[in-house]
RNA sequence: GGGGUCGUGGUGCAGCCUGGUUAGCACACUGGACUGUCAAUCCAGAGGUCGCGGGUUCAAAUCCCGUCGACCCCGCCA
C-alpha cells in the first residue's frame, strides 16, 4: 500500500471542500468521471463515496501533472495534491455542492488504470438490468445507486439505535436447520457427516425466536438473512432480510406501539418524515369490506360500497341469485370514469375475470339515465344506486356480485389499476395502517382440509377458542399485518404458549399427532417447560428500504440480487459441482427426463 | 406450470408490419485540434455471427417454427 502511495495520504474527501478551504493544500483521492481536456488545460472531475471535486491541470501550475493527465481515461483511480482556489468569476457550477472551488493540481498519481466501461455511469443512462448485474461492482459507482445503500445503512442503523434502547438482544440463529413443512419450498444442503440428510436454509427464524423466548431472553431481535424457493417477483427475492422481533410478557396492544416506535423512528432519521402514531387499525373484514384487500392502500380514497340489499328482490336476476345464496354485491364508483371507451371497459370486465369473478357489471351515469349492458334491470335501482354510491352524472359504477370475500377482493384489484390510471396516487406519501383480526384458518379446497392462515403457532383470539371445536373458519386470530401504502412490510403474531392449545391447532390443521412430534417436537416439549406469553413480527427490510428509496424493485436495494430466474450475473451462481463435491455427500444426479 | 413484452457494434435505440442499396442514429471508444470547461466543442476514424437453431424464399435483421436469456404479471410465496 506504502509503496503504492509513496507516503501520499488522504486529506479530503471529494464532497466536502468549499470556499472556506480556499489556500489549504490537499490530497484527493477518487476515480475520474469525467475529463475535459482543452488541450493547454485539462479538468477532471475526481469522484469518490462522498461526492464530486473538479481537478485543473494547468501546464504553468506542473508540466508533469498536466501530461499526465493526458493519459487519465474514465474510471482511472487517481491520487491528486494541489491547492484548493476558488474557481474564477462565472465558472462556478452551481449544480455541484463543490462547485465553488477547483483544485489546482501540482502533482498527480496514477494509482490504476481502468478498460473502457462496459456502460456508462452517467446518471441518465438507461441500462439493461443484466448488464448492471453482470458488472454490479462498477453499477454501485453510480451515486443513485449508492444512495439506495446509504438509506439502507440508515434504516438498519435506526432500526437497531431504537431496539437497544426498548431492551432488545441482537441474537444471531443457525442457518443450517431443519426442514420445515407446510409455507414456501425450502433451499436444502445435504450433510456430509450425515449421509442422507439434509438441512435447510431457514425460510424465517420463527421456531428459534420462539425458543429464545422460551430461553428467557424476554426482548430479541436480528437483522436476518431468509429463505424462500419460490418464484420470483419484482419485490420477492430467494434470499431476504427481515427485522425480526420476539418479546414475552406483552399482548397485542402493547406489543404493537413497540413496533410503531420502530417505524416511527426510521421513517423520521431516514426520510426526515413525521408518521401519525397510533397508526389506524382495521379490522380483516372491514379492510376487505371496504377496500377489497387484506393490504389496503390508504393514500387514495375510491372505497367500495356494500349494495347487497339492493337487490334482495330486484329485477336482476343474477345478483338477487348471488345474494339468496349468501354472497354480495359490492360497487365502486369511478369519478369520472363514464368517459371510458368500450376497449376499456372490456379491459375492466377482463381483469375482473381474470381476477376470479364471473362478470363485471358497468354503469355509465350518463345525464339521461344509465348506460349499461343490463341497464334494463337497473333502471328501477337507479336511485338507491346512485345513492348508496354517491355517483352523478359522468362517473362510472362497477358491481360485482360473488361470494365474499371475492366479491370485494375482484373490486379492490380494479381500484388499484383504476386508481393508477386516474393518477389518484400521490407520490411522496407514506400511508400506513395495521390489519388485524385476521381469519385463524381457511378451508383448503384441494387440500380437504383446514390451513393456517398465518402459520400453525399463531394464537386464536382468546374468546374465539371455543370456535376451534365448532366453527373454526370464524375463529379470528391475534394476528397483526402492517400495510405501507398497499404492501406487506411487516407480519406477526402472538404465539400459542401452552402445549395444550398448540396441540389442538395442530390436531385442527391435520397434522397428526406423531407427525406434528417428528416435526416440532423440539417446540412442543420447549412449551411444556413454563414457555412465557410470547409474541413478536418480521418486517421486510428490502421492502421497506425500496419504500423509502422510492424504488419500485428490490433488487435495487440489494448489493447483489438475483435475476427471475434465481441466477446471479455476476458469480454465474448456481453452478454444476465436481464429481468428487457429489460424491462426498453421497448424493448421484438423476437422468435428465 | 401459464400469459405478455423485449433481444440489432461497448451502451441506448431505429429499421421488421409491407423480405431486395454498403443495416442507420446518438452516446461511448481511438487519433488529431483547442487555456475556463463541467453531458466541453470541432475534425477524422475504427467497431456488427441483427441471441441461437431450423424452415419458407432467387433473396431473411425482416415471414414461420423451435430454443435460450432478461423483465412484468397469474399461479406459488404458512
Amino acid at each position: 500500500m506504502t509503496a503504492t502511495l509513496g507516503g501520499w495520504r488522504r486529506s479530503h474527501t471529494c464532497g466536502e471542500l468549499r470556499a472556506a478551504h480556499v489556500g489549504q493544500t490537499v490530497t484527493l483521492m477518487g476515480w475520474a468521471f469525467r475529463r475535459r481536456d482543452h488541450g493547454g488545460l485539462i479538468f477532471v472531475d475526481l469522484r469518490d463515496r462522498e461526492g464530486l471535486t473538479q481537478c485543473v491541470f494547468n501546464p504553468a501550475t506542473s508540466g508533469e501533472a498536466h501530461s499526465t493527465a493526458q493519459d487519465v481515461r474514465s474510471e482511472f483511480v487517481l491520487a491528486v495534491q494541489g491547492t484548493v482556489q476558488r474557481r474564477p468569476p462565472g465558472t462556478e457550477n452551481p449544480k455541484l455542492p463543490t462547485g465553488d472551488v477547483e483544485i489546482q493540481v501540482s502533482r498527480l498519481k496514477i494509482l490504476n488504470e481502468s478498460k473502457p466501461l462496459p456502460f456508462p455511469l452517467e446518471e441518465e443512462a438507461a441500462v439493461d438490468e443484466a448488464v448492471r448485474l453482470k458488472y454490479r461492482y462498477l453499477d454501485m459507482r453510480r451515486p443513485q445507486v449508492l444512495r439506495n445503500f446509504v438509506i439502507r445503512d440508515r434504516i438498519c442503523r435506526a432500526v437497531r439505535d431504537y431496539l437497544h434502547g426498548q431492551g432488545f438482544l441482537e441474537v444471531e440463529t443457525p442457518f443450517l436447520t431443519r426442514s420445515t413443512p407446510e409455507g414456501a419450498r425450502d433451499f436444502l444442503v445435504p450433510s456430509r457427516l450425515s449421509r442422507g440428510h439434509f438441512y435447510a436454509l431457514p425460510q424465517s427464524p420463527q421456531l428459534f425466536k420462539q425458543l429464545l423466548m422460551v430461553g428467557g431472553f424476554e426482548r430479541y431481535f436480528q437483522i436476518v438473512r431468509c429463505f424462500r424457493d419460490e418464484d420470483l417477483r419484482k419485490d420477492r427475492q430467494p434470499e431476504f432480510t427481515q427485522i425480526d422481533i420476539e418479546t414475552s410478557f406483552l399482548d397485542r396492544d402493547e406489543f404493537l406501539p413497540i413496533v410503531e416506535g420502530m417505524l416511527v423512528e426510521v421513517f423520521k432519521r431516514v426520510g426526515g418524515i413525521d408518521l401519525p402514531v397510533p397508526f389506524p387499525r382495521l379490522a380483516y373484514d372491514e379492510a376487505i369490506a371496504r377496500f377489497g384487500s387484506d393490504k389496503p392502500d390508504l393514500r387514495y380514497g375510491l372505497e367500495l360500497s356494500e349494495c347487497s340489499d339492493l337487490f334482495t328482490a330486484a329485477p336482476f336476476q343474477t345478483f338477487a341469485q348471488v345474494v339468496a345464496a349468501g354472497g354480495a354485491v359490492k360497487g365502486l364508483r369511478v369519478p369520472g370514469g363514464g368517459g371510458m371507451s368500450r376497449k376499456e371497459l372490456d379491459d375492466l370486465v377482463e381483469a375482473a375475470k381474470s381476477a376470479g369473478a364471473k362478470g363485471l357489471v358497468w354503469v355509465k351515469v350518463n345525464p339521461d339515465g344509465l348506460q349499461s349492458p343490463v341497464a334494463r334491470f337497473l333502471e328501477p335501482l337507479k336511485l338507491g344506486l346512485l345513492g348508496r354510491l354517491a355517483a352523478g352524472p359522468g362517473d362510472l359504477l362497477l358491481l360485482v356480485g360473488d361470494q365474499m370475500p371475492l366479491a370485494a377482493m375482484v373490486l379492490g384489484r380494479l381500484r388499484q389499476d383504476i386508481a393508477q390510471r386516474l393518477t389518484l396516487v400521490p407520490p411522496q406519501e407514506f400511508r400506513v395502517c395495521w390489519v388485524l383480526d385476521f381469519p385463524l384458518v381457511e378451508w383448503s379446497e384441494e387440500e380437504r382440509r383446514w390451513d393456517a392462515v398465518h402459520h400453525p403457532f399463531t394464537a386464536p383470539r382468546d374468546e374465539d377458542l371455543p370456535l376451534l371445536d365448532t366453527d373454526p373458519g370464524s375463529a379470528r386470530a391475534k394476528a397483526y399485518d402492517l400495510v405501507i401504502n398497499g404492501q406487506e412490510a411487516a407480519g406477526g403474531s402472538i404465539r400459542i404458549h401452552q402445549p395444550a392449545v398448540q396441540e389442538k391447532m395442530f390436531k385442527l390443521l391435520g397434522i397428526a399427532p406423531q407427525e406434528a412430534r417428528a416435526r416440532f417436537g423440539f417446540l412442543l416439549e420447549a412449551l411444556e417447560f413454563g414457555a412465557p406469553p410470547m409474541g413478536g413480527i418480521a418486517a421486510g427490510l428490502d421492502r421497506l428500504v425500496a419504500l423509502l428509496a422510492g424504488e419500485e424493485s428490490i433488487r435495487e436495494v440489494i448489493a447483489f440480487p438475483k435475476t427471475q430466474k434465481g441466477t446471479c450475473p455476476l458469480t454465474d451462481a448456481p453452478a454444476p459441482v465436481d464429481p468428487g463435491q457429489l460424491k462426498d455427500l453421497g448424493i448421484r444426479l438423476a437422468e435428465e427426463p
